[in-house]
Formats: structure tokens, sequence, C-alpha cells
DNA sequence: CAAGTCACAATGCAAATGCACGGTAAAGAC
DNA sequence: GTCTTTACCGTGCATTTGCATTGTGACTTG
């Protein structure tokens, strides 16, 4: 074997590449000429890591995806091992908020990629599956705290598909430009409060415009 | 003058090939060849009406809104002059989520579309203000619901922040097929009850599985 | 009937696209 | 040393793209 290689991480660099497009200019007009050109390398050696474009794709979609989890797994692993339900959905649920640049880059690529998705739904089965696990585990979370009476909040499963869909839509909603982000924070603990029936613990209602 | 021809019409029939393209096989594949042929017609009338393909893509997604603004207008009126705020809310609301194959068409369109414009600002801004106006009409619905006491329930403005984004949210994640309907009806009639503070009456937790 | 205007068709074209392919150089295997 | 494998480059190519342009027939107006 000549010049050591590890694939994995080229292969990375150039999904990064990708990301940074998607955010950027849209999916839309992502060649991999123009790929190449943004991760400052030839043309060839994007031909010669991917076959082919949807090859590609398909690849830079995994890693958003590995990255969701990892942050994830980040998240709840520095809230330690027991940590209170709802501190630990609150964590993880606002991870997925873009809420910095980091994060908001993220949406963006996450945005282009569920349309992308919408029409290619191969390229979604497994991020679906990592909504599902996310819905489920908020779910166990939200037993977990009303175990005594829950009078006539909605069922935990429904609380927690819930706020998964808001998270989304408040998402979008600040990529988009239709909110800003603290106009979305404040509606994600507002619900948050809802669906732990926690105390309402004075939500501060500052609401900064745009 | 010749051939009397209503120029808004054959360019809205265009429209509609777009969006059936857009919604089929994903807005990044729609050439000025491939809606023509959508059409049934030849490519010189395409590039007739359109002088451009940003030109035919801005006044798609300008039909697209003025139709959901339609369709809100209709069920409005549907309602009758002084209608509960409650149903009102619901009514508007539940148009917007993709529950038969015309909205799940038009989901598929603005998904699409939302991911277009979250890179070219300019096309949005129709868009943010239609949606800011929804937001408005459910606070004061809400407002009006509940005068008396709003004890620990969010603010009026944050509750119809939130009722949109999720409307928001429940739609992209049933077009990608996160949810199914019956799993987002559930969820927003959930929401809608803790907005208006209203009565539980037996949700009925039928979940059908996609 | 002459003239002008407009709807639409057909073709052309430069640019960009995804991909195939051959070439080169370097690093390990022997 | 030779040989083989691999990383990467460069070019070529058929296809598709958006758009310009020119042509043609139908219809209205004078």
């Amino acid at each position: 074997m000549p010049k050591v290689v590890d694939h994995r991480v080229r292969r990375t660099e150039l999904a990064d590449a990708v990301m940074r497009l998607a955010a950027r200019e849209g999916l839309s007009l992502i060649s991999l000429r123009y790929v190449a050109a943004e991760a400052g390398v030839s043309m060839g050696l994007v031909q010669h890591y991917f076959g082919t474009k949807d090859e590609m794709f398909s690849f830079a979609i995994q890693v958003v995806r590995e990255r969701v989890e990892q942050r994830l797994a980040d998240r709840s692993a520095q809230l330690g091992a027991e940590p209170q339900p709802r501190q630990a959905a609150e964590a993880l649920l606002r991870e997925l908020l873009p809420l910095d640049d980091r994060r908001w880059l993220e949406g963006h690529v996450g945005l282009a990629y569920a349309a992308y998705s919408a029409v290619r739904p191969d390229l979604s089965a497994p991020l679906r599956e990592q909504t599902r696990q996310l819905r489920e585990f908020l779910t166990v979370q939200i037993r977990a705290t009303r175990g005594e009476r829950d009078g006539m909040l909605p069922s935990a499963d429904v609380a927690a598909t819930t706020l998964v869909s808001l998270v989304e839509g408040l998402s979008m909603h600040v990529l988009t430009g239709h909110l800003s982000a603290s106009e979305a924070v404040a509606a994600f603990e507002a619900q948050l409060a809802v669906a732990f029936g926690a105390a309402p613990e004075a939500v501060p209602a500052k609401k900064g415009q745009r």
C-alpha cells in the first residue's frame, strides 16, 4: 500500500465543503467542480473518493446525522448518570434549535436535505429512525416525571411528538427568518412546561424582534 | 391584438406544471424543457410567458401562496360572520396540514420552496408576511377566548407562535414520512386544547401507523 | 386587402454538467 | 533493485442547461 490516507477523513472533509455550500447557496447548484473548489482540491480528487454525485450526497447527509447524534450523546453524557428527566429533555431538544452559528449552518443543511429527501425516501430512512428514537426517549422522560396524575394533559407520547415537531417547526421558522431566536426559545420553554406539567417559573416573556 | 390569451391563466397553467414537478421530483431538477413537457406544450411557449427561469419560479411560489391564502379565506367565510375563536383557529390551522392529496402536494411544494427561499430571502418576504398575519390572528382569537384568567398558561402570542410552528413542524414530519397523518392531527388537537385552555373532550388517541 | 401585432414554434449556441479514462508519482512489498 | 498498488491529476466527451434568435401563422385593425 502506498501513501496512507484515511478515506473517512478525506471524505468527511469533502462532505464539509458540501455542507458549507448547501447552507450558503442551496443544494440545487452544488456541482462536483463547485465542491472541489470549495474544498480547495482538484476535481479528480472528488471523483476519486466519490464514484458518483449521489454517493457524495448520501455520505454528506450521513455525516450531518452522525454529528447531531454525537452532539446529543455529548450533551447527554454531560448531564451525568441520573439527570432529571425534564432537564435531560430540555438539554437535548435545545441542542436542536439553531441558536448559534454552527447549529444555524447545520439547520440550513438539514432543511435542504429534508426537502431533498422528501422526494428520495431512501435517504431519509436513517434520519427517520433518529427522530423516532428521540421521540421515544422523550416519552419515557415525560412519563417518568408525571406518573402521579396526568389530568387533562395530553398523553406522554403525544406530548413527545408535539415537542419534537415543535422544535422542528421553530427551527424552520428561525432559519427562514420568520422568527427570532429568542421567540423560538420562549415558545419552546413554554411548551416544555406544558409537556412536563412543571412549574411556570416566571416565563420572562422577553420578545426580541428578529 | 390577435388571438386573445389571458396571460395570467397561461402562466398559472405553467406554474401548475412546476408545482407538480416540484412535489414529484424535487425543485432541483426542474428545467424549462421539463416544465414544458410536463405541461404538454413547447418550450418556446414557456419562454414566451417567462423571460427567465427565476421569474417562473417566483411566479409559481406566488401562486402557491395565493392559493393557500384563498383557501384560508374560503374556510373563514364558511365559518360565518361571528365564529367561535377556537373553531376559527382550528379550521384555519387544520387547513395547513397535509391531510389530503391536494394539501399533501402543496406541502411538498412549500417544503421545497422553504429550503429554496432560506437561501434567497427576497422570495420569502411575502410568505413571511403571511405567517405573521396568521400568528396575529391566532393571538387575537386566543386572547378573546381566555380573557378571564390565564393562570400558568403561556401568553397568548407565545401560544399563537407555538401553534403555527407546531403545524409547520407536524406538516414537515408528515411529508417526510416521520409521522402519520393521524398522529399529526392528534398532536395538533391536543395543542389546540392547551392554547385555548379548553375542554379535554376525550382525545381519542387513535394512532394509525404511517 | 394591407399592415401590424401577437402567440407560439423551432433551432442554435455557449456554458456547465456528471462521469470515463489515461497518465504520473509515490509508497510499500518482494 | 523491480513490481504493484494506490492517490491524485488532467483532459475529453456526450448530454443538458438557460437563453437568444428567427420564423410562421393567426388574428385584429385600418
